[in-house]
DNA sequence: AGCACGCCGACT
DNA sequence: GTCGGCGTGCTC
């Protein structure tokens, strides 16, 4: 800065490539440099290998390790200036925490278009005025009709009118040129998306809430931590009104003139919570979703870090938008897995948004009304602040679960019968029905009643659900399908049946039992087509009695205010998983699904069905709620010296040999564990076990674990395994991945 | 990851 | 005789 003469050009650019090596690529630079010099941060195209492709320069250096003859040069520099520092810090640490290639973390976390190489640069629209509208007789237009007619319609608009709109009346580009050449017209540049504050008018398009107290307590606390890092646990049962805290400490953060960046969770951002967004503030809000094209979200990005977007919310991805003025973070519903990628780059969103947050010395909240056991005892530890709120908005307090024995009973489409009346009673009051199962199709298998044979994968190790609309068995974990056999196919016998039920057997059942009232199922399959998720609610809304069959898509975001009660048909699934999580997560979608019930005027009930109605965890869940039952997990999760206590890694192999898989996967934890042993690293090491399914679309799946109470010790230990294993040419026939803080163990 | 090179089986 | 299978090796 002090220097005003141009800084040298250094002699070699170190690249980052779109490529899982972990490592720079050593160009030099060549053509004019851009304006800011060559810096970090540019993106360049450079021909790698035998193709083209856009890194991003990562150093700018004088020497090689490589002999300068053997560099190529840079074939083009793509930006003027680099891409946002934030980005670039956020992409870099993400890169680091979770040992995954730099460039591929880059590519990763930049829209496509600009990973294409297309322009970073505001997208801008033409809006032409009249300079002078008392020359609409200028007699240099008497034999240009067409000219004088445009001029003349432009003199009627004195805010202009983009090109698009001229076009539309069927002037041309040419009559817009000679007019400019008069200088009758003048252009003006606009950027498309337009900050739409009216001047004066305050923040607000409609006002906020009033709260209560616990709500005014929550927010007040959060005031306090406006300029700095301040990471709070904001627990809230359902029906606390966290989104009005969330909508009332952004109002804080945007009147300072920051953005506030929302991470909502895959299933939860509808068009309602969008709108509750969009209706409350008068100043531009972003939203990042799958459904966004390419040029959509190179707006977003654009808009995000020039700061002309005040508000971003966006799924597990959106953490990765860059931001000109950040002042807040939140994530709702922070337990939630789909803020964890769960192939590629295995980054989880909530952690990631720690540390940002901590980087740019910024609020961060943390909403949930079953908070992970991590950010559980990360309060507990005092490194975040607690924010509890109990009341509901409602009268009622929230509905009880309460455990109904399925053993040794009767089952009517996986209904007892005392289930049954309850539903037929609710039905009877006029209310709505939600009954959950976690289980798409008609029965999870189909079996023979003479042999006992089960409709197993070719490919996988899992039975295949049996399907009716279409009739068909499919494997939910390869994208295999069968026609229904006729006779089991070793013994012969025509006595097939299904075995369990899923949704559609519980639809069909329903019916029957209640022919007069409308079922809806929800689930992945019957809401593959556009909109008719919207369709089906716009139903639910209206209030009429009606059964609602659904998966977690239902238990999730969705307010119906009709039902009243609620049935889980089997809570049993997570009880004795081997998958170590599978209890905590069960007890969230548990308390998720039971929080559906009864929100408007009238108390709900909530119906748990298991074949364990002793279990002591469940019994926990249902008498005393879900932080009891998380406090004793957390307990027992100390006791057995697992996560969120020891910090772990999984090394995750998988190869379509079995014998070759085995035989690496036997080096990779050997050695493994000889070099812990040598350098004395506090890392234990444990495999290689098969992942809970070892097939999967034939590919057979080895995994070692790796957990350290210092994270830095595990950090150290993943670090010369990789290392290792990027050296080792026979483990270039299997394929492996490094999984930094795993979510689940599959 | 891509993408080439390279060496062995069933087809116009 | 070729088209093409995927094993092996490299990318500044």
């Amino acid at each position: 800065m002090q220097n005003s003469s141009p800084p040298r050009a250094p002699r070699v650019l170190g690249i980052a490539i779109p490529s899982p090596l972990r490592r720079l690529f050593d160009y030099f630079p060549a053509g004019a440099p851009p304006s800011c010099g060559w810096v970090p941060g540019l993106r360049v195209r450079v021909s790698f290998g035998r193709r083209q492709v856009v890194g991003v320069i990562i150093e700018c250096r004088d020497h090689s390790e490589l002999e300068f003859s053997r560099l190529k040069p840079i074939d083009a520099c793509l930006d003027n200036a680099p891409l946002p520092a934030d980005w670039l810090w956020l992409c870099h640490f993400t890169a680091r925490y979770y040992q995954h290639a730099l460039g591929d973390t880059l590519a990763n976390a930049m829209p496509v278009l600009l990973r294409q190489g297309r322009p970073f640069e505001a997208r801008t629209r033409e809006r032409w005025h009249a300079t002078d509208t008392t020359t609409e007789h200028d007699e240099r237009l008497t034999r240009a009709p067409r000219q004088a007619a445009l001029l003349k319609m432009l003199g009627q608009h004195p805010r202009g009118l983009t090109s698009q709109a001229i076009f539309a009346q069927s002037f041309t580009r040419e009559q817009l040129r000679a007019l400019e050449a008069k200088r009758l017209v003048q252009c003006r540049e606009e950027t498309l998306t337009q900050n739409t504050m009216a001047e004066g008018k305050g923040l607000l398009a409609s006002p906020a809430l009033t709260l209560n107290a616990e709500q005014s307590a929550a927010l007040a606390v959060l005031h306090e931590g406006l300029e700095r890092f301040h990471p709070c646990l904001l627990q809230g049962v359902t029906g606390s009104g966290k989104t009005e805290v969330y909508l009332q400490l952004i109002e804080a953060v945007v009147a300072k003139g920051r953005q506030a960046l929302v991470l909502i969770p895959e299933i939860g951002l509808t068009p309602q919570t969008l709108g509750r967004f969009v209706q409350r503030f008068r100043v531009p809000v972003v939203a990042l979703h799958s459904g966004l094209t390419d040029h959509e979200r190179l707006d977003a990005w654009q808009a995000a870090s020039s700061g002309r977007a005040s508000i971003i919310i966006g799924t597990r991805s959106a953490i990765f938008t860059p931001l000109a003025r950040p002042g807040v973070i939140i994530v709702d519903e922070e337990h939630d897995g789909s803020f964890k990628q769960q192939d590629g780059l295995r980054y989880h969103a909530r952690d990631l948004a720690v540390m940002r947050a901590r980087h740019h010395q910024i609020p961060l909240v943390l909403g949930s009304a079953t908070p992970s056991l991590e950010s559980l005892l990360h309060a507990q530890r005092g490194h975040y602040r607690r924010l509890t709120m109990r009341q509901r908005a409602t009268r009622h307090p929230p509905a009880k679960l309460e455990l109904t024995d399925t053993k040794a009973r009767i089952r009517r489409g996986g209904l007892v019968p005392p289930v049954i009346d309850a539903i037929g009673a609710t039905l009877d009051a006029g209310h709505q029905v939600l009954v959950f199962i976690n289980r798409r199709g008609f029965a999870p298998t189909l079996a023979c009643h003479a042999c006992g044979w089960m409709a197993e994968c070719d490919h996988c190790d899992a039975r295949m659900t049996l399907h009716r609309h279409p009739p068909m068995l499919a494997c939910h974990h390869c994208d295999r399908r069968r026609a229904l056999p006729d006779a089991c196919p070793d013994c012969g016998s025509a006595d097939l049946r299904p075995l369990g039920s899923g949704t559609e057997r519980s639809e069909e059942t329903l019916g029957e039992l209640f022919p007069k009232v409308p079922v809806y199922r929800i689930d992945r399959d019957s809401t593959r087509a556009k909109d008719a998720m919207d369709r089906m609610l716009t139903e639910i809304r209206r209030g009429e009695p009606a059964l609602l069959v659904g998966t977690q898509m239902l238990a999730k975001g969705h307010h119906l205010p009709h039902v009243t009660l609620v049935v889980v048909v089997n809570a049993d699934a997570g009880l004795y998983a081997s998958d170590f999580r599978a209890l905590e997560h069960s007890a969230q979608l548990l308390e998720q699904v039971a929080g559906r019930a009864g929100r408007a005027a009238h108390p709900g009930r909530v119906l748990v069905q298991t074949m364990h109605p002793d279990d002591p965890n469940l019994r926990l869940l249902a008498e005393r709620g879900y932080e009891a039952l998380a406090t004793t997990l957390l307990e027992e999760r100390r006791i057995a010296a697992l996560p969120p206590w020891r910090y772990m890694a999984l090394l995750r192999l998988e190869s379509p040999n079995e014998a070759q898989l085995s035989t690496m996967a036997s080096q990779s934890a050997t050695i493994m564990r000889d070099h812990l042993q040598q350098s004395g690293l506090a890392v234990d090491c444990l495999g290689p076990v098969p992942a809970p399914m070892e097939r999967r679309q034939n590919r057979y799946h080895l995994q070692l674990m790796l957990s350290a109470q210092k994270r830095s010790l595990l950090h150290e230990a993943c670090a010369w395994l990789v290392a290792w294993l990027e050296r080792c040419p026979e483990a270039r026939r299997v394929r492996w991945s490094l999984d930094i803080d795993p979510q689940t163990l599959s």
